[in-house]
DNA sequence: CTGATAATGAAAATCATTTTCATTCTAGTG
DNA sequence: CACTAGAATGAAAATGATTTTCATTATCAG
């Protein structure tokens, strides 16, 4: 379509200032990828979001959204999961999306994900000590830890 | 390579009488996968398990090694994991190894993968409230927690 | 405006895993 | 022992998600 990167916007774009200055432009299909994964509730497939995307423009091209994604990915913006069905799901970060840290419910009959909250683990205290306890006893140091959860979902019971 | 399937072992296959009955046939390559498993300390990529499997029998191919390593999956021989590199890497179960429960720490810069025991979430009680925080939460059956680490590892600290 | 550099999209390439299919084995059965 | 239905195997082809290549287009500092 070859039609300008940042047509609508122009500047304003929300998304972070660790992008802006060192030669990342904020291009329109950036802006879009970025604007899906903010409005979005749920955990979305390069796939999903590409269907998303091409609501408000025709003509980016899945190779953009994996580059947009990855992107945003490697600047902290949006995470990206394997629930183990060979494709990376993204989820906006914890912090922009007000969620704050939680881990996930896999359903292995039906595929549905959900977010678990609130548990023990989401807890300072029991992070803090199984950072410590890694540390200590494996020279480890712990940047991420990450649980999923398999199961039965409510549905398939 | 067509020659036989049990060679060797005749019957003496050490690998569960789940298995056993059911049409499901104690042969060469499986026997030879299995045995590749329970030898092995760590975590090995079907790729792996090829290479080693080849150096007792030459002509094994990569499928009967997926498939094999598939049946002692699904059998809950061997567990299946996924460190994110793109590839599953097994490793024998855990009452087999005798390892018992345990979770991965994971390199993010060398790639290495370390087991990790004795870490809270190994504890009975703690695997018990974490279940029944899900189910009354979320209706959620749990039938599998697992956990995974990221970081740097003592070498790349 | 212009040039250096970044971004884009289509098509081709990768690469792990799965499927297909013709061939070979196995475990009975008589 | 001779036979057979069904299981197992391996080579090659197919899949499918992600990455790479490359020619073209857009951005923006000067
Ligand atoms: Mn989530
Ligand atoms: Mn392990
Ligand atoms: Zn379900
Ligand atoms: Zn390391």
């Amino acid at each position: 379509m070859r039609q300008g990167y940042g047509r609508g916007q122009g500047r304003g774009h929300r998304w972070g200032r660790q992008l802006e200055s060192s030669g990342i432009r904020p291009t329109l299909a950036r802006e879009l990828v970025f604007s899906v994964m903010e409005s979005s509730e749920g955990h979305l497939s390069v796939e999903e979001v590409l269907q998303e995307v091409r609501k408000s423009e025709e003509g980016i091209g899945l190779t953009t959204v994996y580059r947009s994604l990855e992107l945003l990915h490697s600047n902290g913006l949006v995470k990206k999961l394997d629930f183990g069905d060979g494709r990376a799901v993204f989820e906006l970060s914890d912090t922009l999306s007000g969620k704050g840290p939680h881990q996930h419910l896999i359903c292995r009959s039906c595929g549905q994900v959900q977010d678990l909250t609130g548990s023990p683990v989401d807890k300072e205290d029991f992070a803090g000590s199984m950072k410590s306890f890694i540390r200590e006893k494996y020279r480890f140091t712990t940047e991420n830890m990450e649980i999923k959860v398999y199961g039965l979902c409510s549905e398939c019971g």
